[in-house]
This record gives structure tokens, C-alpha cells and sequence, in this order.
DNA sequence: TTAGCCGTCACGCTTGAAGGAG
DNA sequence: CTCCTTCAAGCGTGACGGCTAA
């Protein structure tokens, strides 16, 4: 995993400055150089690039079109420390942070040393005494306020019991069943976007079973009272996704589809990205080179937890029009 | 009494998923 | 279907106030 140990552990081993500014293990940082000779040469510089990649291991700046390393993103703080307004410190600095009151220095030495801000010192110390990690906590995204999964699965139902059922039909039944109320019951345009869902309909159809309820007889109302009361027991594991895991293990372990407190529609139904996504981010690394990246222990579910990896795209990505033609 | 330290919080910011509009 | 908006999460800074030592 890439977080307060690792990068401790990076600092002292080949590469350590990438390594560290990257947050990732130094075996993936010497790869990574290897492919982006720039890379290297700019550490080499580091201190004119340090506000640069200060910001590089985290931010999605790189990858937004009005990213400009002109520096229009950054403020010098009091202490003449730079930052990046709304983007969390680097590793580098957050460990520096951690180890120097492992050592004993006062935190106002540690502000003043790293020159930033004796708040920012203490909310990551305080974290990382409560939660054991340096690493910040995950930014953005929101918890989906009517796809909960207990709806999801009781529309999945609805539509097993009735697959020509209306979308407004589901709604109501839903807020009959009191899956959900009138104020929370999914809006039409939501139920049918969870119903043209590509996974949720190879879920209703791995999932449905030949019963009489499903059968056409009758109306839409009683066969989806009648499935309703049956509602299925929590959907198992797509084949597909399986395969997936299988064929690519390291890359099941990003939190991606695993953020604490949210959820997605794609992560009910347990599925994953497209590894071809994930190549193309990560600048084709090996699954090895991704193990490293992404920090896994090899399991998905105590990760998950842990708030130690934020959600988003691996922290090596470099696009070819930051990199390419510079030199 | 004063200066420095430290925790807390408001503020302005970024981010990304959900939901809505066209 | 695509684009835009909304919302809730996190970020670091800087100000404030309580505490402590000189």
C-alpha cells in the first residue's frame, strides 16, 4: 500500500524524490522514468518544478483542460510555502510532517520548517494519530440519495416479476412497498437510467428464475406485489466481474468501486472498469507495476475502510502534451 | 502581563457522482 | 444520449481563543 510506511520507505531507495512526490513504490517511480526521460531530468531540477509537482500526485490538473503550469492554481501562504487552493499536500510533505513529531519536533517547528500552516500541521497529525494514515481523505463525489442498493435490488425484482413494467409504475410501487418515500423515491428519468443500466440488465437476466409469478398472466400489479415479498437475497457476484478479478487481481483492488460510503450502480452490481481504461491512465504498466500503484494487500475488503487511497486515477499519470515535445 | 503554542473552525476552493434538462 | 447543475465530500489557509511558561 502507498501510504505513511511506503513513502517512508521510498525516501530511502532508488529514485526516492519521484518515488516520493509520486507516493508510489520505487520500483514503479524507476519504470515510470524509464518511459518519460523529462520525468527524470525535471527532478533532477526539482526546486523551480517543486510547486509543479507538489501538486503533480494528486491533482487531476494535468488531465483538466484548463490546467496551466503557470502557476494560476497555486498561493504562497504566510510562511512562503506553496499550495494549491482545495488540493491536499503532497506525500512527500505529509510524511515529513509525520516523521518530524515522531522525532519530537514541536509542531509550530514542523509549520515553520515546511512552511505550512500550523492547522494544516496539526489536522494531518491528528489524523494520522487517529487513523494511522498520512494520506488524505477522499475529494468529491456524493452519496447517491435514491439508487440505494435496497432499491436497486427491488427495482431488479420489479423487473424479473415484469419486464414491460413502466418506469413510473416502479416508482409507484416502490413508494407503495415503502421502499422509499415521496420525497426520496427515485425520479422517472433515474429508474430509467438504472434500468438501461447494461449491468443491471445482465443482472435481472442471471438473476430471474422461471416462476409463475414472472410468467405474463395477470397484471403488472400482482406479479410485482408478488415478487416483492419475495425480494431476492443480496445479488451474488456477475460472472463477469469474476473473470475479471481473476484475470487481472491487482486491479480489484482499487477503491475506485470500493469508496467507502458511496456506491454506484456499477459497484451494486459488481462491476469493474474496463482494464483498457486503466492501461490508458496508467501508461500502460505492467499488472505488476499497477500493484504497485495502487496500494493492495491483496484483499478488497479491509482496504475499503481505511480512507488511505483516495478515489481517482492512478497518481502516475502523464499525459503526452505535458511531457512530450518539452525536450 | 506577555508571548508563543496549539486546537478549532469558517472560508474559499476542487472534485466527482447523482440527477435533471433538453 | 449528452451536457449541465447540484451537492456533499475533502483540501489548506488564516483567524480566533484558550492554555502555558517565562
Amino acid at each position: 500500500m502507498v501510504s505513511s510506511e511506503k513513502v517512508g520507505v521510498a525516501i530511502f531507495h532508488q529514485f526516492p524524490q519521484f518515488a516520493v512526490y509520486c507516493g508510489v513504490h520505487p520500483r514503479a517511480a524507476k519504470r515510470l522514468i524509464a518511459c518519460e526521460p523529462f520525468l527524470y531530468l525535471s527532478l533532477k531540477n526539482m526546486e523551480p518544478l517543486a510547486p509543479i509537482w507538489r501538486t503533480y500526485p494528486y491533482s487531476s490538473y494535468p488531465t483538466h483542460p484548463n490546467f496551466q503550469f503557470d502557476g494560476s492554481h497555486t498561493g504562497v501562504n504566510q510562511l512562503g510555502g506553496v499550495f494549491v487552493n482545495g488540493r491536499p499536500l503532497p506525500d512527500s510533505i505529509r510524511a515529513q510532517i509525520v516523521e518530524m513529531s515522531q522525532r519530537g519536533t514541536r509542531p509550530c517547528d514542523i509549520s515553520r520548517q515546511l512552511k505550512v500552516s500550523h492547522g494544516c500541521v496539526s489536522k494531518i497529525l491528528g489524523r494520522f494519530y487517529s487513523t494511522g494514515s498520512v494520506r488524505p481523505g477522499v475529494i468529491g463525489g456524493s452519496k447517491p440519495k435514491v439508487a440505494t442498493p435496497r432499491v436497486v435490488e427491488c427495482i431488479a425484482g420489479y423487473k424479473r416479476a415484469n419486464p414491460t413494467m413502466f418506469a413510473w409504475e416502479i416508482r409507484q410501487k416502490l413508494m407503495e412497498d415503502q421502499i422509499c418515500g415521496e420525497d426520496n423515491a427515485p425520479s422517472v428519468s433515474s429508474i430509467n437510467r438504472i434500468v438501461r443500466n447494461k449491468d443491471f440488465q445482465n443482472f435481472v437476466s442471471q438473476n430471474s428464475r422461471p416462476t409463475s409469478s414472472s410468467s405474463s398472466s395477470g397484471s403488472s400489479q400482482q406479479s410485482a406485489q408478488s415478487t416483492s415479498r419475495q425480494l431476492p437475497p443480496p445479488p451474488p457476484q456477475p460472472p463477469q466481474s469474476q473473470q475479471l478479478a481473476a484475470t487481472v487481481p491487482s486491479l480489484t483492488a482499487p477503491p475506485t468501486f470500493a469508496m467507502p460510503g458511496t456506491y454506484s450502480i456499477n459497484g451494486i452490481l459488481g462491476s469493474l472498469p474496463h482494464p483498457s481504461i486503466l492501461d490508458d491512465k496508467s501508461f500502460h504498466l505492467s499488472h505488476a507495476d499497477m500493484s504497485l500503484v495502487y496500494p493492495t494487500s491483496g484483499t478488497i475488503g479491509p482496504r475499503v475502510l481505511e480512507h488511505d487511497w483516495p478515489m481517482r486515477a492512478p497518481v502516475c499519470t502523464i499525459l503526452p502534451n505535458y511531457c512530450g515535445g518539452q525536450l
